[in-house]
DNA sequence: AATTGCATCGTACAGCGTACGAGTCAATCG
DNA sequence: CGATTGACTCGTACGCTGTACGATGCAATT
C-alpha cells in the first residue's frame, strides 16, 4: 500500500499542462503513455516472441498494474496492432526510390522491408492477417510508383504489386520460423535421406541443408523481376 | 453419474479384436482413434478456425471427456500438426506431372496446393512454422522434378523451389485472411481515398478494391514462371 | 472547499491447456 | 475359474490467461 510509488511523488512530466518538475527523483517511473507502451510491447515481443506477449508481463516491464495498460489502449488486439505498425516504419529517404535505375530501386526497398521484419521476426507473421497501416500503405506506393516507371502495363499493375508481397511476405515468414537451428536442419536432411527413394531429387539438391536465405532471396525476387519487367 | 453411456452399453466395436456388433445402437458412439480425432479436429477448425480449436470442444464434438484425448495425442501442438499433414495430403495422379508441358504442369501443381489450403484456410497460416510433413515432402520433390525438367540449372534449383513455395505460401495466406468482407475492403479503399495525396497510385489503381485473388496468382506465376524458365 | 475527469490498480471471474490419479473393461495368465 | 494386466476413459484440480468492474488517487477547475 505505502511502497507502490516509493519516496517520490513526482512522476515526471504530467501529459496535460505543464508541471514537470516538482524536486527530486527524475528517473522513478516516467508513467504510462501510448508511445512507452508499444515500445515496450516491441521489446518484449523481441525478447520473448508471439506468445510471450502477456499484459501481465508487459505492466511489470513497464512498472506498472496490468489494467493500468487498458486506459491507454483496448484491449491485447491492439497491442499487436501498434506495435506491427510501429515496427513497419519507413525512413529510407524517398529521395532514392523511382531515380534512375529502378531495378535497383524496387530491390532495395523490398530488401528493406525484409530486413525490416527479420529484425522482429512476430512481425512477418503477424502482418497477413493484421489491418494495412499507413506505414504498409506508403510503402506500397512507393512499389507501385517504381513498378509503374519500370514500364509494367497498368492492367497488370495490381498482380505485379501482390506478387512482390507474396513473396517477401512468404520468404521472411518462412525465414522466420525456420530459423530452428542447424541440428533441427541436418536431423531433417537425415531424415530425408533415409528416405531417398521418396525424394530423390530434393535430397540431390539438398534442399533442407541451404541455408543461404538472403542469396535465395536475391535470387528469387531477380527471379520475378525479370519476369514482371525483363531487363533489356 | 448414472446416465453417461445413456442406456447402451454397446460402444460399436472395440479397438482391438473382432467384437464389433452387440445387438442394436450400431451408431452410439464408434469409441476414439486418432484418425477420429485428426478428422474432427479440420472439422472444427475450418468451422471455427484456429482460435476455435479447443480441447475441450474437440472432445464435445467427438462425444468424449477432454483428458481422453491425451492418450491417443501428445498435447494440442500435435493435434495441429496433424491436421495439417492430413490435409495438404496430394492426391493428384503422379502421371500427370513431369509429361510433357512442365509449364502447365507446375502451375496445375501450385495452383492445387493453394486451393487446397484454401479449402482449409487456417492451413496457410499454420504451415510455415510447423516441420515437413511426409505430404509437404511430396509436393517439393514434384515441384523440384518439374523444375528440373524445365531445365532450371541445378545451382539455381533450390531458389527457384523456395520462390516459388514463397510465392504460393504468401499469396494464400494473404487471400486467406483479407477474405473478411467487402465492406471492409470498400471502407480500406474510401479511407484511401481519403489520402488520395498520400497514396495517390494504389489508389488509382485500385489496389484494395481488386478482389481477383484467383487471377493475380495465375499472373504472378506467370510472372515467377517467365524468370525462372524463359519461354521459347 | 467542492467538483470534475484523467489515470492507476486490486480483486475477481470465466475459460484455457493439461497433470494426476481413479475408474472401466477386455484380454491374458495361472 | 478368479486374478492380473494393460489399454483406454474421464472427473477433478491447478496455474495461467485476458479483462470487467469498482475503488482510489491526484491535478486542474470551479
Amino acid at each position: 500500500m505505502a511502497a507502490k510509488r516509493s519516496g517520490a511523488e513526482s512522476k515526471g512530466s504530467g501529459r496535460r499542462g505543464a508541471s514537470p518538475q516538482s524536486g527530486q527523483e527524475p528517473r522513478s517511473e516516467p508513467s504510462l503513455s501510448l508511445e512507452r507502451i508499444v515500445a515496450t510491447a516491441v521489446e518484449l515481443l523481441d525478447a520473448e516472441g508471439v506468445d510471450g506477449l502477456k499484459m501481465r508481463r508487459l505492466a511489470d516491464r513497464l512498472g506498472s498494474g496490468a489494467m493500468s495498460l487498458y486506459w491507454h489502449v483496448d484491449n491485447k488486439e491492439k497491442v499487436f496492432d501498434l506495435a506491427l505498425d510501429a515496427v513497419l516504419e519507413y525512413r529510407a529517404s524517398p529521395g532514392i526510390v523511382a531515380f534512375e535505375d529502378w531495378r535497383e530501386d524496387i530491390v532495395h526497398l523490398l530488401e528493406d522491408w525484409r530486413a525490416s521484419m527479420l529484425r522482429h521476426p512476430w512481425s512477418a507473421s503477424l502482418l497477413p492477417r493484421r489491418a494495412l497501416g499507413p506505414n504498409i500503405l506508403a510503402r506500397l506506393e512507393l512499389l507501385s510508383k517504381a513498378l509503374s516507371k519500370a514500364g509494367v502495363a497498368d492492367a497488370d499493375l495490381n498482380a505485379a504489386i501482390w506478387s512482390l508481397w507474396n513473396f517477401v511476405i512468404g520468404a521472411t515468414i518462412t525465414r522466420a520460423n525456420f530459423e530452428l537451428s542447424d541440428e533441427d536442419r541436418a536431423a531433417a536432411q537425415q531424415r530425408l535421406t533415409g528416405l531417398s527413394q521418396h525424394y530423390p531429387t530434393i535430397e540431390r539438391s539438398r534442399l533442407l541443408l541451404d541455408n543461404d536465405w538472403d542469396g535465395a532471396f536475391r535470387k528469387g525476387l531477380d527471379f520475378l523481376l525479370d519476369g514482371l519487367a525483363p531487363r533489356r
